[in-house]
DNA sequence: CTCCTGTTTGGGAGTAACTGTCATTAGTGT
DNA sequence: ACACTAATGACAGTTACTCCCAAACAGGAG
């Protein structure tokens, strides 16, 4: 166990490196195809070739065309804000917080690819289909810190049921905000999170 | 324009009937295959063999093989059973006694099936995955009827985040139905629905 | 520097879900 | 019986994805 980074490079050696740098390139690639040439016309051998990589390679770093959309590192990050918000919010609120934390340090080039992503997430069928894994995993996330919360267990079926509501009114915000563009995506779920614990009322 | 129909029966000619049985044949031996060899280690040959058809057939009537799954009639029932409840209803009662309304006609065949259903679409991925389009649609749905129940238009954002909340506690009682297998699917999306309309209280 | 080890990559063969086309068959209205 | 349309079948082609094996390469030990 000699020290892993001799340097200034703060995680890894040039291999991990390399490796992160390849990935990026392939979905940077990748997201730009889709834009320019749409996603169903552009094949993984294009993309391969326009990061100068193999298939093969290709498909070790993304298991599927979906994948190269939908891979984010946002949802840990949203969990861990949601975990540490103060004890005594309710469940809902401490969501509401940790989400707009989030949001809130991110840069504009970061949102603009977010937005991408959900409109190609929304107009290509496939993609669209592949959400639910990102939405099911996230009610699990969102499951487990409601019951957190309130001092219930994951399998209690009021807990299941908050949870499912508070990702559904965020999937309803978030298909709100691709069908009105001039809408903004903060603001929205924020809002949708403060009509949910005001008892959804109309 | 003569009669369309000359007798008994009531919607079509043989063509018609007999392209009903052929999709029904399909669906019934994609199901019943699904079930003894599992999902992924199926083929659509194999299905179009044991449904005695071509392979073009088998695409003919279902567009994708996640289609063979999650391609049911009972949505526009369900619909329609959710518009003709009493008018003084709240969207969200009126919802719940349509759902269970339609359930309730139901054979102990049918709900068999819905249970299968509902186990290969939340234990194979790429189904869990295509199920986001059905859940899409009926959000859109579930809009129309909130909206029109509540005297707005469907593009009301709290329309919209009601109907999420909808769709979303109703996704909870189906995750959770399948993770419980001894509960009951109707009492648990009553359950849910009526917690919804308490305000998801905890 | 040199060898050794484990990881990343590339290449190629193979599978299976689709797509499109065209000829054939089978119901339907006249 | 005859024409018309809708359903089917057969076939070739594309593409996402998998498996396998060999080459290149980074990192540590002698």
């Amino acid at each position: 166990m000699t020290e892993p980074q001799p340097k200034g490079s703060p995680t890894v050696g040039r291999r991990e490196r390399k490796k992160a740098r390849t990935r990026a390139a392939i979905q940077h690639e990748a997201l730009r195809l889709f834009g320019e040439k749409g996603y169903d016309r552009t094949t993984m051998e294009e993309i391969a070739e326009a990061a100068d990589v193999s298939a093969s390679t290709l498909f070790r770093h993304f298991s599927s065309k979906e994948a190269l959309v939908l891979t984010d590192e946002y949802d840990p990050l949203i969990i861990g804000a949601c975990r540490s918000q103060p004890a005594e919010l309710g469940a809902v609120e401490a969501i509401r917080r940790g989400i707009l934390g989030v949001f809130e340090h991110m840069s504009e080039e970061a949102l603009a690819d977010i937005r991408v992503r959900a409109e190609l997430a929304v107009s290509v069928p496939s993609l669209r289909a592949a959400m639910l894994d990102q939405l099911a995993q996230a009610i699990r996330d969102v499951t487990t810190i409601v019951a957190e919360r309130a001092g219930r267990t994951s399998d209690d079926f009021a807990v299941a049921t908050l949870a499912g509501a508070i990702m559904g009114v965020m999937l309803a915000a978030e298909l709100y905000w691709v069908e009105h563009p001039e809408s903004e995506l903060f603001a929205l779920v924020d809002d949708a999170l403060a009509h949910l614990e005001r008892g959804l009322t109309l």
